[in-house]
RNA sequence: GCCCCCAUCGUCUAGCGGCCUAGGACACCGCCCUUUCAAGGCGGCGGCACGGGUUCGAAUCCCGUUGGGGGCACCA
């Protein structure tokens, strides 16, 4: 049994999407379940908006509703946490302690000393300001066995005597998180290495309380190009974001499982069964791993090409309609932009690239870009525009991309210019950009008198502004 | 400051004592293809942090150094 057990933040860490998939594809792959705990001690903080967040973005990455025991928002196990917490005071592992933080650094000169033991054999009862303090052993040492990073040996001497439980009689989330472990019979917690120093200390409760601790597997944490754990703050880290932006679920999925971990024989790429059959907890690298988005993005390309026709076009559809699409709705054309579909499925590496990418078809008029203007239109930009109109309002003219190319070639040829040359003007008058689709098959598709339309507006703007 | 983790191309990694002249991928740079841009094909650049051991032999094992990171709440 595999929990994982991520906090409410309003958004879906990509370090927790990542925790999420290992621990989901390691229960899958033992037959064991996989335990959701989307809970915080302090309920006032689990809002149901965010809770919300994470079940999509999880169902996102395919780990839906059904497949998964629970998710448990709120601890039902309030009085087994203060049970747990008085039977060790019983047992003598833990006493009641009234020193305030003040009152600690006074006495040890140092804010990051820790506890004292100050009230360790004062005896006091629970009052006023009074918190339990697990008393952590004096001598030997406490050691946790990680499947990703072998044993960690911690010095008891070294570990303070931790609170347990609030003033309040409260239950702190270290305690808390032990005692909910025990009671869903949890046999492996695979969590993100930032609570390896922690472990220990739970360790210690686990044995207190009677049980053998779970396996531990401590994944190494996802870093920004600084080398820092991404931070809500600093970095880019929403799964949400990457969504909303384009990136297929597939292609994230495979990106994420390979932080950290890599499918045998040179492959990177490789269809979720391979990952589920072939990934090992224990192969994880316990290095840090810096999340690099352009290799995202790259493999984001290669899911979309790996795609039928059918599936980009309908994976296209969010980006083709408001608030992505600057055109009105009603002047979208759904056959248009099957046509043009195939053409821009190897151009995008993320679908939010596809609005431009067609925009020129569905707007009254070209979009306006002037750094493509004025690259394109000059020198005989004038005499092939008017050219080509010509050439392309002739009546008997086929249109087909590659009637039209010929005829733009021909127009190229007498002024010595290539095709790659020559088109340039032609392709901004029409699309509005320097780059895009292949010039001629837009053509064809946007049609004769839309096509000639443009040009003459081109050529008259092109002769105001000389 | 204390405790802990980590260390192979810029990045993600393969490697778990000889198959290594260190392999792949992303990025970058060429060339080919080509109506722009992509895609695709071919090629290039580029790495075992350092110092000691152990061993016939070390990227691989041990120790140290250095560097990077994480954790040190009556938060989770």
């Amino acid at each position: 049994r595999v929990r994982f057990a991520p906090s409410p933040t309003g958004m879906f860490h990509v370090g927790s999407a990542r925790s999420a998939l290992f621990n989901w594809v390691a229960s899958r792959q033992s037959g064991g379940s996989f335990v959701l705990r989307i809970e915080d001690t302090d309920a006032s903080r689990n809002r149901p908006e965010w809770t919300d967040g994470i079940l999509s973005a999880m169902a996102w990455l395919g780990m839906g509703p059904g497949q998964y025991e629970g998710p448990y928002f709120q601890s039902a196990n309030l009085s087994e946490h203060q049970a747990a917490a008085q039977r060790l005071r019983a047992q003598g592992q833990a006493y009641y302690c009234d020193c305030t933080r003040e009152a600690v650094i006074e006495r040890t000169g140092d804010s990051h000393r820790g506890y004292d033991g100050f009230c360790r054999d004062r005896g006091l009862e629970p009052g006023e300001g009074r918190a339990l303090r697990f008393r952590t052993p004096d001598e030997g040492a406490t050691v946790v066995d990680d499947q990703i990073r072998g044993k960690t040996v911690f010095e008891n001497s070294t570990l303070e005597d931790f609170v347990i439980a609030r003033a309040d009689g409260s239950v702190l989330f270290l305690l808390a998180n032990v005692v909910d472990d025990m009671i869903q019979g949890i046999t492996l917690v695979s969590r993100a290495e930032e609570h390896l120093p922690n472990t220990p200390k739970q360790v210690l409760l686990w044995a207190a309380l009677g049980h053998e601790p779970p396996a531990w597997a401590h994944q190494p944490i996802i870093v920004n190009e600084k080398r820092q754990k991404l931070s809500k703050r600093r970095d880019r880290v929403s799964l949400e974001s990457f969504r909303d932006e384009g990136y297929l679920a597939d292609a994230m999925r495979n990106y994420l499982m390979l932080l950290g971990w890599s499918p045998r024989g040179d492959r990177e790429i490789v269809p979720w069964a391979t990952i589920e059959a072939e990934f090992r907890l224990e192969e994880v690298n316990p290095s840090p791993a810096f999340f690099d988005v352009k290799k995202l993005r790259a493999f984001n390309g290669e899911y979309i090409r790996a795609m039928s026709g059918q599936e980009f076009i309908e994976a296209c559809q969010p980006w083709l309609e408001a608030p992505a699409a600057p055109w009105a709705a009603d002047r979208f054309d759904p056959a248009v932009f099957a046509a043009l579909a195939p053409l821009a499925q190897t151009r995008v590496s993320l679908l939010a690239e596809i609005t431009a990418m067609v925009d020129f078809a569905f707007l009254d008029e070209p979009p306006a870009d002037e750094a493509s203007w004025a690259k394109a239109m000059k020198e005989p930009a004038a005499e092939i525009l008017a050219d080509t109109q010509e050439a392309f309002s002739f009546a008997g003219l086929r249109w087909e991309a590659d009637e039209l190319r010929a005829r733009l070639e021909a127009v190229g040829t007498s002024y010595g210019l290539k095709l790659g040359k020559a088109q340039a003007p032609v392709r901004v008058a029409v699309t509005g950009r320097t780059v895009g689709l292949p010039l001629f098959e837009a053509l064809q598709v946007l049609g004769r008198d839309r096509t000639l339309v443009r040009l003459q507006t081109a050529r008259e703007r092109l002769a105001d502004l000389t």
